[in-house]
DNA sequence: AGCACGCCGACT
DNA sequence: GTCGGCGTGCTC
């Protein structure tokens, strides 16, 4: 059937129908398609559909149905329907749109991110053998005559397997020459990829239902001693469990599968498969086994009175004050009014840990989403969350994405975290800033609420408090005896030279004390590796990577020079390409050196190290954090991924062992992240009845985020911070947008920057910082040019300005010298 | 993201 | 001369 087919059947019945269809691809727009007559009545939002886009099928999204053909193209059929009913909610729908809109990407990729994998298809080519080749193969050429010999045996061979066959990913003229001398035809296949998982379950014959025929049966039947055994095993079974299965049945009674097989060819039994949860259900029961402290209620009392007038609250509340607590009564009070509920932690901070105490509290109303999930389970979730099923979601910031049917609240712990702005790829979309906008999505009873839980909070959103934008909830005081810890710092610059080494004698002095008092010590050092680099003693040449514009940091357990930036690994070297010398002075100290040093220098201790190059396994860190938890470890060494929210009872020292290195860093937000690492760092110590200690080592004692940090002082950190804020023009009084121009030629990117930038120029240049090269100004052999733009938070000029770029992009991307510029535009950078 | 087309260097 | 590398353009 082609198309003027298709179009004249519809004409009849009342009108052509298109559809607006997402691909989940970084396409810059959506394409729209033909709905034919058949299909007419299940399209619908949200269904998915089977397309073509080229030579390629996809499963695409219906955005909407468009009654009005279009003028300048003729639209293809869609060729399938592959759902009954829409995979989401209009709500999931409006908030890609914004996210796209907001965060400058194409709805495409804004899909990528949001569904699980199994839900998004794209076919697979498939050769198929044609049966009426004789085979005759002299008129073909080498690689010809390879696949078609596999071809003739197989019958059909997959992409892939061609490629692997001809040992190139390239196969494509192969394939046409195939077709043109009528060996074999292509089919694209587009194949479902979730699948149930299916269980056999036993069950009786319904006419022994009959206690006569059964009583009979058992009477009779002496002929096969042991299939009688195994029957009454299972009638025991059935009898205890209500069901079972093959396998359970099989266990318990000792049994050979053969007689059961022998028992389900007479018909007395039958095995029946069916389909199961990969999610085991625990029952649906709430547990809350305590009560909240005074301060706690009080706490509690204010968030749901907040919630009256606003939709967002802000819970500034100290480490270990037992903000987890309160979520936990605000999370039941939803599930009662049979709301769903979503909690959102930094990846990071998703432990088994964490998931167990929830669990514990939820039992079956609670679900868990993060990267650790395999993609049917995801699938399972996604359904469970789209039907009502499933009350509460824990999870990562793409749980943002989940189907909620009907959405409550959503508590964004550690609202501060830097995690919950996704970097590469787009979407860069904020999950802390997008889960307000979704709550407003919910508005059958107002809005869902949305709850911002911190010790530290951003600037952002504690301004948004002062400004009563957000309502402000604050808990000072530590849960049950815990003191917050005492914190001394260590003034590097009066230490004798000869004692300048990683450790401090004063640091030193206090773990040997700790580890006497069998307490356990945290050292917290920001830089991974064994030297973060190499100098050349007589020179000065310092080793870089080829592709980017960075020094290498050696790393001694893989005998490797490594690029923090791009990956690649290079041999060590010991010789100075420049002047021939053998002398390398090693500089600084990473995670990997400290722990060696604290294993030379603590014989007795139990050392462990805990960062992205020892925690690289499924299970690492799950398996570290027990470890520490039960005491089997009693000096950690760590970057911050010790920091994310965990309770470490037995914790009495914490180390920072080069809070300069936090303090300069070329960011506006320095203090800011300074003071909440070093913060959160603190609050390892001393959760329990002990007084923890904290010690800093620092060369710059005078730097006022010290001073905030001893007092455990936010509110001066933030006084502090936001009249900068205010002076240059930063966050929160400003809203930034990032473009970052890049490409392997540096002029390049310069001009189109410059173009770009001369563009705007007319209605925003007040606004514009740069273009400039970035500090580390080439990676992956692409030089990079930034822009910034700090404008007014005022959304027409903000939309205008979005609009302008965009037109920019476009011009750029038509000229042909500049079309291969990476243009990487980046909306609330952090 | 694929995938086709077209332009250029290095091989029989 | 041709094979095959990759840069460029397009997808309803």
């Amino acid at each position: 059937m082609n198309n003027n087919e298709v179009e004249n059947r519809n004409d009849g019945s009342g009108g052509t129908l298109y559809a607006e269809i997402i691909i989940p691809l970084a396409l810059p727009q959506t394409y729209t398609w033909l709905i034919p007559s058949q299909f007419q009545q299940s399209a619908k939002p949200g269904i998915r559909v089977e397309v073509q886009l080229r030579n390629k099928r996809y499963s695409g999204i219906i955005k909407k149905l468009i009654h009005q053909k279009p003028n300048d193209f003729q639209p293809k059929p869609i060729l399938n329907i592959l759902d009954d009913e829409p995979l989401l909610h209009q709500q999931q729908l409006q908030l890609w749109q914004w996210i796209a809109e907001y965060y400058m990407c194409s709805e495409g990729e804004v899909m990528q991110a949001a569904m699980p994998a199994n839900l998004k298809l794209s076919s697979e080519t498939i050769l198929v053998w044609n049966d009426e080749h004789n085979e005759d193969f002299t008129n073909l050429n080498d690689k010809e005559y390879i696949v078609a010999e596999a071809l003739s045996i197989k019958k059909e061979l997959k992409l892939s397997k061609v490629q692997q066959l001809l040992d190139a990913s390239y196969v494509y003229p192969v394939i046409k020459k195939l077709i043109e001398k009528d060996v074999c035809h292509v089919w694209e296949e587009l194949k479902e990829k979730y699948k149930e998982k299916t269980e056999t379950y036993i069950v009786l014959h319904p006419q022994y239902h009959d206690e006569e025929k059964l009583a009979a049966l058992l009477n009779t039947s002496t002929r096969a001693p042991k299939q009688m055994e195994l029957l009454l095993s299972y009638l025991h079974l059935i009898k205890e469990d209500g069901e079972v299965t093959q396998s359970s049945l099989l266990k318990k009674s000792n049994a050979a599968a053969a007689q059961l097989k022998g028992l389900v060819d007479k018909n007395i039994l039958l095995a029946e498969k069916r389909s199961i949860n990969r999610i085991r259900s625990l029952p649906k029961d709430i547990h809350i086994d305590f009560t909240l402290s005074p301060a706690q209620q009080t706490a509690l009392n204010e968030i749901n009175d907040s919630f009256k007038e606003k939709n967002v609250c802000l819970l500034h509340g100290a480490t270990a004050s037992g903000k987890t607590q309160i979520y936990i009564k605000l999370i039941e009070q939803y599930i009662q009014q049979g709301k769903q509920v979503l909690y959102m932690l930094p990846e990071i901070a998703l432990t088994a840990q964490v998931i167990r105490r929830l669990q514990k509290h939820f039992g079956g109303y609670i679900a868990v989403y993060h990267s650790k999930f395999n993609a049917n389970e995801r699938v399972e979730i996604w359904n469970r969350i789209k039907n009502g099923e499933l009350k509460v979601l824990l999870g990562a910031r793409s749980a943002l994405f989940l189907p909620f049917k009907d959405l409550g609240l959503i508590i964004a712990d550690e609202e501060h975290d830097a995690s919950y702005k996704q970097q590469d790829p787009a979407p860069r979309y904020h999950a802390r800033d997008t889960a307000i906008y979704y709550a407003s999505l919910f508005n059958a009873g107002g809005s869902a609420k949305v709850l911002l839980g911190s010790a530290t909070p951003s600037v952002e959103s504690y301004f948004n408090a002062q400004t009563k934008k957000y309502a402000l909830v604050e808990l000072k005081e530590r849960y049950g005896n815990a003191v917050l810890p005492s914190i001394e710092i260590i003034d590097l610059t009066k230490i004798a030279s000869k004692d300048r080494v990683p450790v401090s004698p004063q640091l030193k002095e206090a773990i040997d004390e700790t580890l006497a008092q069998h307490k356990q010590v945290l050292l917290f050092q920001n830089r991974r590796g064994y030297t973060p680099y190499m100098v050349c003693n007589v020179c000065g040449w310092i080793p870089q990577c080829k592709n980017c514009d960075v020094t290498l940091t050696y790393h001694k357990a893989k005998n490797k020079m490594i690029c923090h930036y791009c990956g690649t690994e290079y041999p060590v070297l010991y010789t100075c390409p420049q002047c021939g010398s053998h002398d390398f002075k090693q500089k600084n100290f990473g995670t990997e050196k400290l722990e060696e040093l604290v294993v030379e220098t603590f014989p007795a201790a139990k050392v462990a190290r805990m960062d992205y190059d020892t925690m690289k396994g499924k299970n690492n860190h799950d398996t570290l954090i027990k470890l520490f938890e039960q005491q089997k470890i009693n000096l950690l060494v760590g970057t911050q991924m010790i920091v994310k929210g965990l309770d470490f009872e037995h914790v009495n020292l914490v180390g920072i062992l080069d809070a300069d290195s936090l303090l300069y860093f070329a960011d506006f937000r320095v203090n800011e992240r300074a003071f909440q690492l070093m913060e959160q760092v603190s609050g390892r110590a001393g959760r329990k009845d002990d007084n923890g200690k904290v010690l800093i080592q620092v060369r710059n004692t005078h730097h006022p985020v010290l001073k905030f940090v001893k007092e455990h002082d936010y509110k001066a950190l933030y006084d502090f911070d936001i009249q900068s804020r205010q002076f240059y023009h930063y966050p929160p009084f400003t809203r930034l947008i990032h473009f970052s121009f890049r490409h392997k030629e540096n002029h390049i990117a310069e001009e189109a920057a410059n173009i770009f930038t001369a563009g705007i120029k007319k209605d925003f240049e007040p606004y514009i910082t740069g273009p400039a090269q970035p500090v580390i100004n080439r990676l992956r052999n692409k030089y990079i040019w930034d822009l910034l733009l700090k404008l007014p938070r005022n959304s027409e000029l903000i939309n205008k300005c979005k609009m302008q770029a965009e037109q920019q992009i476009a011009i750029l991307k038509f000229n042909k010298r500049y079309s291969s510029v990476d243009i990487v535009p980046d909306v609330d950078p952090v």
